[in-house]
DNA sequence: TAACTTAGATGGTATTACGAATTAAATCAA
DNA sequence: TTGATTTAATTCGTAATACCATCTAAGTTA
């Protein structure tokens, strides 16, 4: 009892496995908390640095940002007030339509962008060494469906 | 150039695959918004989720507590106040040292984290339900190697 | 007993994120 | 074309988060 999420076996594959549920909380839990570090060591919060890393290749409004980010269009003003004001994103009004704004990263931004996923890539590292080539294809794989 | 993160034919497993470390990422957030957003709807925040689930199976001090969370002991004290005024948890004084307290969940509490581990269940269901499951049970594995 | 260390709480600050209200531009209707 | 409505973004006020520095009380050590 207690614990309500175990394999029971249902009526298929609907039940969650509770240790997959725990794996994958807890995978994401370091996962982020790596990205986090690493985004306070560049004095970046996490979502600026989603934000970087949705700019690196998009140059959308801010209403179309906020939807990437998942956040309300006036969460994101202040969030690019921030970021602009050090001088790694860029306001440009749009000349389709006069109220929107793009919001594009400069050319420190991309510089900062790409060395910040550089340090994940080393952090990271350590956790995935611990599987094998074929492990981490499968792996690459697995999360890929899932994704999809 | 520009994305240095490929797998570089280095010297062994260190270079990280840019796909897996893209799919850990999006594999995290997606997770981690799912728990967001089962926690919001519980007018708790995720932090907030987290403390529940460390204290289904553990009674720890303030500051174990700080250590589980990766926060400031000054952070929790606030935290905790929070969650103690919905009647959640309960501080008691330590009887082995006067200065420290030790934080447990009430009857309340414990209702509001199973339950609320039930509706993520439900929430990853959708997800994982995209793999079989033997691809479940492999994936439940590789996690589980990375994380030990 | 005096000096130090540790546990927790408190106060002040910056950031985050929200909702409500505001301004300006665009669209739609008459 | 004018007037009403919708939409894009900003601003304002609020609550929560988390930090650091500081404080108090309780332990430990010299």
């Amino acid at each position: 009892m207690g614990t309500d999420t175990g394999t029971t076996s249902g009526t298929g594959a609907e039940a969650v496995p509770a240790e997959l549920l725990d794996n994958l909380a807890m995978t994401s839990f370091t996962v982020i908390a790596l990205l986090s570090r690493t985004a306070a060591e560049h004095d970046m919060s996490l979502t600026q640095f989603r934000m970087l890393a949705i700019l690196r290749d998009r140059t959308p409004t801010m209403a179309e940002l906020a939807g990437f980010l998942g956040l309300e269009r006036s969460s994101v003003s202040g969030l690019i007030d921030r970021v602009a004001r050090r001088g790694l994103v860029r306001r440009t009004a749009s000349r389709s339509d006069g109220r929107a704004v793009q919001v594009s990263l400069t050319d420190d931004g991309h510089r900062l962008a790409g060395q910040v996923r550089a340090e994940v890539a080393g952090l990271i590292g350590p956790l995935i060494g611990t599987l094998t080539g074929a492990e981490q294809r499968r792996l690459t794989q697995l999360l890929g469906k899932m994704l999809a």
